[in-house]
Parts: structure tokens; sequence; C-alpha cells
DNA sequence: CCATAAAAACCGTCCAGACGGTATGTTTTG
DNA sequence: CAAAACATACCGTCTGGACGGTTTTTATGG
């Protein structure tokens, strides 16, 4: 009655613990770590095997890139808040879920990896930017405000903190400062109209 | 009488625009693009040249983060506010002078390889976070408080943005930010003590 | 149920190119 | 002329990936 019935060579199972291991070796080595031998020794594999599941490093690094959008993107929609009409609904899920992260869980480090991957490629870096848009776009009617943006750098800076194990990734500090977030949502959202030094 | 009498040539020029040459590479090209036939072509010289001033690959990043560190600190100190007892002063500063980069500046480019040597290397990462710690004792009177943080945060949000040219580096939208960053700046800081959800 | 053939999954080896670095010149400066 | 500033040639290593072989799974037909 299984659907898979339990061969012995799993290959979709095998695809996700490659990528898994190019995370786990990304963040816990630096990216120069990543090499195809090190991917399938660590996976368990040669590289003949890891090399036919992805036909190049690149094959390799996209794969590893969609499983982590699409892994954060599912950990915002989880974390959306349901109230349809609250302000930087969106924003606040991005925040909550970067803010959240444990990086000594293996699976979050993944998150990780997508830094990385912003920092070194700009194609990814365009990739990530579409996303973001696309979200955005969706999400337009309540997050377009300077606080949604400003949420979403914080959340972005706080991420940045968290893979060099910054001042601000310690827990105690992260509550504060959420807290602090927290205060200028339910506070004077509205800017003052009369902001005058509007040059250029 | 000048102190430099114009030589042929001129070794601490030279050894700038090494430095400029590896910052533009990376920022342009990407990380993997930094190797020493790339620098010393990029900057009109043999790679034995490159390497009689910069004896491995290792010391010439290193130049370049410190040349970049002190680069960011002397344009913080330049913005920081004159007046002592203004909270977030330094933090603020620190907001400005990332929020003022102009990508389309070389000089201003070379701000963007810190984030990637930070992203890359936790070497560099705990120079960083040792600079900033230093910075944040100096100014412990003014610079502690949450939003002193967040605004740290979101200024690193926005140095993000500016790497990849994300939706937040359009000028317009950043003066947005700024904007909205000052009004929470001189709204209401205290944070309200019944905050009760302390869970955890 | 079994035989068998084909396809998919996986392995181990080898190679070309790139890269960091050395060793040894050659020119410029003081 | 001595030392610094550069150039040229070269080496060892590493890495991506190509390639052919081997095992496992699946499909097919009786």
């Amino acid at each position: 009655m299984m659907t898979r019935p339990q061969r012995k060579n799993n290959p979709a199972a095998l695809r996700l613990r490659l990528l898994d291991c190019a995370a786990t070796l990304i963040v816990d080595h630096g990216l120069p770590a990543l090499t195809l031998e090190n991917v399938a020794r660590e996976a368990g594999v040669s590289k003949g095997g890891l090399l036919h599941h992805y036909s190049s490093k690149d094959a390799l690094i996209g794969g590893l890139f969609d499983m982590v959008v699409e892994w954060f993107g599912s950990q915002v929609d989880a974390a959306i808040d349901q109230e349809e009409t609250r302000p930087a609904r969106f924003s606040r899920a991005y925040l909550q879920v970067i803010a959240n992260i444990d990086m000594s869980v293996p699976a979050e480090k993944r998150l990780a990896v997508l830094i990385l991957m912003l920092s070194s490629d700009p194609h990814y870096c365009a990739r990530w930017n579409s996303w973001v848009d696309s979200q955005l776009r969706e999400h337009q009617r309540t997050d377009l405000s300077p606080m949604a943006r400003t949420l979403r750098l914080a959340a972005d800076g706080l991420w940045l903190s968290d893979l060099g194990g910054g001042p601000d990734s310690v827990a105690a500090t992260r509550r504060d400062i959420l807290q602090f977030l927290e205060t200028i949502d339910t506070g004077p959202v509205t800017l003052t109209p009369n902001a005058d030094k509007g040059g250029q």
C-alpha cells in the first residue's frame, strides 16, 4: 500500500541529502569547502553518483538555492498573520522567521547559505530580488510602507548578524529588538506630513 | 620640496591601486573573480609585482580589510552628530554613512567588499565584531538602546541590499526609510514596561 | 512467478585547466 | 653599486567534470 516500495536505493532522498550536506559544508567550513568531492563524501556517495543527479556544480548550487528559497517561503507563509488587514503583514512574518532561526538546528542552517550565495553571485541576487518583489506585489496593500521596509531591513541585518555571530545573535538582545520593533509597529505609524526637507 | 619627487614607479600608489582593483573585481564579478592574476592584470602589473607588495593572497585580503574598515571608521567619525547627548549618536552616523553610499563611485564600492568578506570568512567576522564592540564601548552612554541596535540592523540590511541591487537600493525608497527611522527616533523611545509576553 | 532486457543509479579513474606560490631574472631608484 | 621594484617562467596542487564500467531497479513478456 505504500507508494514507495522501499527500494534499496532512494534517489529522491539522496538528492535531498546532497543538498543538505552542501548546505552544512558551506555553513560550517565556508564556501571554498563546497567541492564536489566533499559533498559526495559527506553524503556517502561517489563523485560520479553526485554528478549523476546534479550534472554540474552550478546545477547543485541552483538546486540548493531553490530548496532554501522554497523553505523560507513556506516558513513565512506559515508565520503570516491571520488578520488580513494588519499592516506589514508579510514583512512582520519575514522578520519573525529570521528572528526565530536557531543556527544549532541543521535544517535552519540552510538559510545562512542564502546570504553566502547572495553575496557571492549577482545571479542569485537577481533571483532573490525577484522573489521578494513577487511577494511584495502579493502584499502590496499592507507591505509597501516605510515601516514594512524597515522591518525587513532589520530582519536582513539580523540575518547577517546571525551568520557572523555578532552581538545581535544573542537571544536576549534579540528579544529586546523584536519588542522594540513591535512598539514602532503599534505606535504612531503615520509619518509627520510636515517633513519639508524633501530635496530633489 | 615635494615629499614624493614623482618617480616613474610609485609603490605606494600601486598598493592602493591593487586594493582598489581587488575591491572592484569582487563587487563587479563576485568573490571567485578575486585571483592574483586578475588583480595584477587589472592593476596593470605582473603577478610577481603584486606578490612583491602582498606576499600572499591572504595578505592582500587582509590589507583590503584594513583599508575598508579604516575608511568606514573615518566616515562614521565624520558623520557623527556633534551633539554629545543625542541618543544613538554613533548608530545614527553608522546608518547615515551606509545610506549615503553611492555604488557608482568606485571608492565607495569598497564597502560592499566588507559584506563579502564578513559572510565568507569567520576570521574577518570576528575582527569586524570586535571593531563594532569597541565603537559601542566608546558610545555606551548613547548607543546601547534597542533603538540604536535597530538603526544599525536596518543599516546592515540596507548595506546588504546595496550589494545585490535590491529594491531598497533606489534612492527614493531609501529617503523614505531614513525619514521613517528619524520619526521613530524622535518619537516615544521608551518601551512600554507592561510587555508581559516574555515567554521562554 | 520468472527470465530478461533496458534503463536508471551509482562507482572509480583520469585529465585539462586554473590558481597560489616560488625561483630567478631585469630594470629602476637612491 | 646595493636595494627596492617589478617581470618572466615555472611548479605542485586542487577541482570540475568527462568517461567507461558495474550494480540495482523497472518494464516486459511469457
